[in-house]
DNA sequence: CCTCCAATTGCAAAAGGTTTGCATTTGCAT
DNA sequence: ATGCAAATGCAAACCTTTTGCAATTGGAGG
């Protein structure tokens, strides 16, 4: 879906930011810091300022139109949720990139957890490593 | 294991503000932030500076001391690590309160992830919600 | 017990990332 | 085309964490 669609869908303003933004994440299927994202948006729109990024970001994330990870290393990553429903991600520690999960682990120890009595509300599995391309190749680019 | 026994254990020097640290984190059984800790810290040692917490949860994280979370919300917290070996959190988000968990998602999608030629190095798995208590008390103290 | 040195600490300042108030601009419903 | 709420740019504030440096201290070795 084009950024306009997403947008509307969520019955948000469109305007020429939150367009670049959206555009940024589609292009990429890395995860991205919001500095990233900045670096990359100015190049097609001069003159977008930081604060517009952040807002925005937080925008987004709220209806849901991308996601936040925040790996061990510590900062805060966003990439496009492309896919619908509840999923988990495997990401790359050299280059980058994010592949979606069907897997969850919650099914499996849901009915232990409410035995203990606790109400899970969120959970996070994320998985950090090399991908099959970075495994070879060898060379690190931006690591994180 | 007391602070004392456990800082020599990891070969680390005995200072009273280590051991006022450990201490922190040994009588609670929730997680807590750096402020959290210096907070509770300076109360029996007056005095005590913030790097002084912060470059001591990174020594100790860096032994296996101490955990770290960093939850969706966002921010650090820590924890004593009171469990040998791997494993997971169940954490409330009412009171602070970390449980451990024996099960780890890993084993039962490692082999997935190696055939598609993904090597995973590191992975989290946090399970956030309300602890029994929070669950029926129904008054909400710190939140986060 | 004393001495000495590397490790640790306190302090103050800097760094880094994110948020906020406010005036201006802009999307879009009417 | 018009008006207003929402979004933006800007600058400053904020908060958490890190760093350089001089002073202090733990503990190994004499």
């Amino acid at each position: 879906m084009d950024a306009e669609k997403l947008l509307k869908k969520q019955q948000l303003k469109v305007t020429s930011q939150r367009k670049a933004i959206i555009r940024v994440l589609q292009n990429t299927d890395t995860v991205l810091s919001a500095h990233d994202i900045f670096s990359e948006v100015i190049k097609t729109l001069p003159g977008i300022n930081f604060s517009t990024v952040y807002r925005n970001l937080d925008v987004l994330l709220s209806k849901g139109i991308v996601c936040r990870i925040t790996p061990e290393s510590g900062g805060v990553l966003y990439e496009l949720r492309r896919e619908d429903g509840h999923h988990h991600h495997v990401i790359c520690k050299n280059c980058g990139a994010s592949i979606p999960l069907e897997y969850c682990p919650m099914e499996d120890i849901q009915a232990k957890l409410m035995e203990k009595g606790f109400t899970p509300t969120e959970h996070r599995f994320e998985i950090y490593g090399y991908c099959e391309k970075c495994n070879k190749g060898g060379e690190l680019n931006e690591p994180f």
